[in-house]
Parts: C-alpha cells; sequence; structure tokens
DNA sequence: ACCGAAAGTCAACAATTGTTGACATTTTTT
DNA sequence: AAAAAATGTCAACAATTGTTGACTTTCGGT
C-alpha cells in the first residue's frame, strides 16, 4: 500500500470512530487529522471535503445479505451476533450508533436514513416477508441499542452475557411475534 | 406577564423547539433570537449562556407520575395516550426526540440521560416491579420513537391512527412480557 | 546524484458562533 | 416632567471551523 493510501485509511479509520461515535456536527477535521498524525489539509486533498470524508466512511456500513439468511428465526441468530460482537471499547462503532448520533443533524441525517433503508430495511422486509413486522423488528433493534449503548440503564445485562443475548432474543422474537393490527 | 417575562417564554418556546428538535450543537442562537423576533444578546442576558438556555428547556420534560398509576396495564394505557396525542407539528417535539437528537453529544448527553433516569426510569421501575422490564419496556418505547420519528418507516402506521395505537401497545406489552433471562 | 512527482506542512482566508459592553429606547417611579 | 430602572439594539470581540494556495520535504526512477 502506498504512503499516500495508508494515510488515507488511517484518516478514514479515525474519521468513522469519530463521525459515528459523536455524529458528524460534533467532530472538528484538526481532531481527526490530529488523531492520525497528519496535516488538516490533506482532508480536503485526498476527500474534498469535510462532507466527502463522512460520506467515505458510509461505505463501512455492514449490509444484511438477505440471499444467505433463510427465516426469520436465522435472522434473529444473525442480529443477535452482531449486536454481541460489536466492539464496545469505541473502535468500532455499530450503524444504529452511526444513525443514533446523527438523528438531529439535518446535513447528513437524509442520507443516512437512505443508505439505511436500502442496506437494511429492505432486507429485512425480504426475510420477514411482512412490512409491518419488519419495522417493528426494527423497533426493536434500535430500542436496545438506545438503552444499553446511550441511556446506560442498568436494567439491561453486560453486552457480553449470556443474559444479555436472551434479552435481545427475547424482545426481537416479541416482535416478530406481534400479530397484525386493525 | 411583565414584557420581559413575555420574552423570555418566547424565548424559551423557540428554543425548546429547536433544541429538541435539531439537537444542542446544531442550532445557533441567532436563530432562536430571530425566531422569537429579538436580539441575539438577551439570551445571553436572561439565560446567562446557551447551555443556560438549554438548560431552561429541559425543565419542560415530561414526568411520569407513578403515584397515578396502579399497574402495567394502566402504565401501557398512559405512555400509548402520550405517544399518540404527541403533536408532529414541531412544535412539541417529544422527550425521546430530546433524548435522541442529543445522543452524541458530549456536552449535553450527560445532563439529559441523567434527568431521565430521575423523571422516566425510576418511576417506570417502580411501576413495573422489576428493572429488566422496566429497562425492555424502555427500549421498545425508544424503539418505536426512531422508527416512526426518525426512519420514517412505512411499516409503522400513520401516527394517530388505531393501527399505530395497536403496534405501540403491542411492542410494549411484548416488552413487559419477557421472561427472565438466565 | 538528479529530477520530478508525490506527500505533507504552513499560514491565511472567510464564515460562523457565543459572548460582552456600550449605547439607545421604552416604561415605571418619584 | 424628570429621574431611574427596565428592556432592547448594535457593534465588536475572540475562538473555532472548513477550505485553499503556496511552499517544503520525501521518495522513486533514470
Amino acid at each position: 500500500m502506498s504512503k499516500a493510501n495508508r494515510t488515507k485509511a488511517a484518516l478514514l479509520g479515525h474519521a468513522r470512530q469519530q463521525f459515528w461515535s459523536k455524529g458528524f456536527s460534533n467532530v472538528a477535521l484538526r481532531e481527526i487529522a490530529g488523531a492520525a498524525g497528519v496535516d488538516v489539509a490533506l482532508i480536503s486533498r485526498y476527500f474534498g471535503s469535510k462532507r466527502g470524508l463522512f460520506d467515505a466512511t458510509l461505505e463501512d456500513l455492514p449490509t444484511l445479505d438477505s440471499r444467505a439468511i433463510e427465516n426469520s428465526d436465522a435472522l434473529i441468530d444473525v442480529v443477535v451476533d452482531l449486536f454481541v460482537a460489536a466492539p464496545r471499547d469505541g473502535s468500532r462503532p455499530s450503524a444504529t450508533t452511526l444513525i443514533l448520533v446523527n438523528a438531529g443533524d439535518p446535513e447528513v441525517g437524509d442520507a443516512i436514513r437512505k443508505l439505511y433503508d436500502i442496506k437494511w430495511q429492505r432486507q429485512l422486509h425480504a426475510i420477514i416477508g411482512d412490512e409491518e413486522k419488519a419495522a417493528l423488528f426494527t423497533a426493536a433493534m434500535f430500542g436496545m441499542s438506545v438503552a444499553e449503548k446511550r441511556l446506560h440503564l442498568s436494567g439491561i445485562a453486560p453486552p457480553q452475557s449470556d443474559a444479555y443475548r436472551a434479552q435481545l432474543r427475547g424482545i426481537l422474537t416479541a416482535a416478530l411475534a406481534i400479530e397484525r393490527a386493525g
């Protein structure tokens, strides 16, 4: 890897870490450049603008591969594993966190929501086969993410315990079991 | 009401509307002052600082009165009513929205979470009587809030329809019904 | 070793933002 | 009506931020 590419990668890594945990507007480019041990000007050169750098981090957003998941039970396994496997040291904030911390930002909010729709919601709909259940499933996912990562509720089990898996599995299963309304 | 108090109230109202929908750091004081038809300098005079004005809006955070709610069934009714009654025109953003849009803000995030704990989580715990169920209940609440107000998922029913009430009631009931893990 | 491109630094910019103090206007009190 | 207090405006500040262009330094190929 060329020197420039290594620098780009370093910038991208720190950018993701910061943008995805504090939100687009709460991060100063000089922080990112400083963390990467490089001058701010390189960001403009390599990524065009702050927004360009942010958009580049969005490439890292994981996709739910609907072909590899046969039914709702398998889906729950995959999602639970994703949640449990996510590092808690802040080195790689989750996709749900990305969405949450940018929820109020008028500049990037729409772009993120659109991306989430394409990379997650459509696959969920395809797997679950019911738009309402897919929406409630998403609600359960984000709810757990907020409760654990943002509110730090003491009623949520430690993130890598079996009890946590059970809670997560419980609410996801329950969301899928809600019978159609009206 | 004195002239000054009316101005204070106007500033406070627009501040709440903006802070609670876009987040603390995404709002410029000149926007708020402009909306109130007054000069920015008055904010410093009446509220000390931007943070002072923000903290003043936090007084409006609704409290869950645990004494008036006898059991979990009544709790669900109250919460569903709160969600359905919330105005959707942005004039009075909900408490959940306040927390979500400020999730990534290092400056005010902690203060808000502490306040939520005092004004909501403890009451929920008292009513439900089980810390784990209270946490899952909160997760369900926030999940629905994200799914509807932020992600605008088409699988969520229109916010004031009976179908929406049913969805909300469904996931809240389900959260309380999850049997203890491990 | 030399040359040129690649990689990076530095200083300065314009815009925005929170905050402050001096000043003007309005309202109340004497 | 005059004085005084309350209310509000205005201009300027210092700090921060994204962005740009000119200048250095580093490095690979000849």
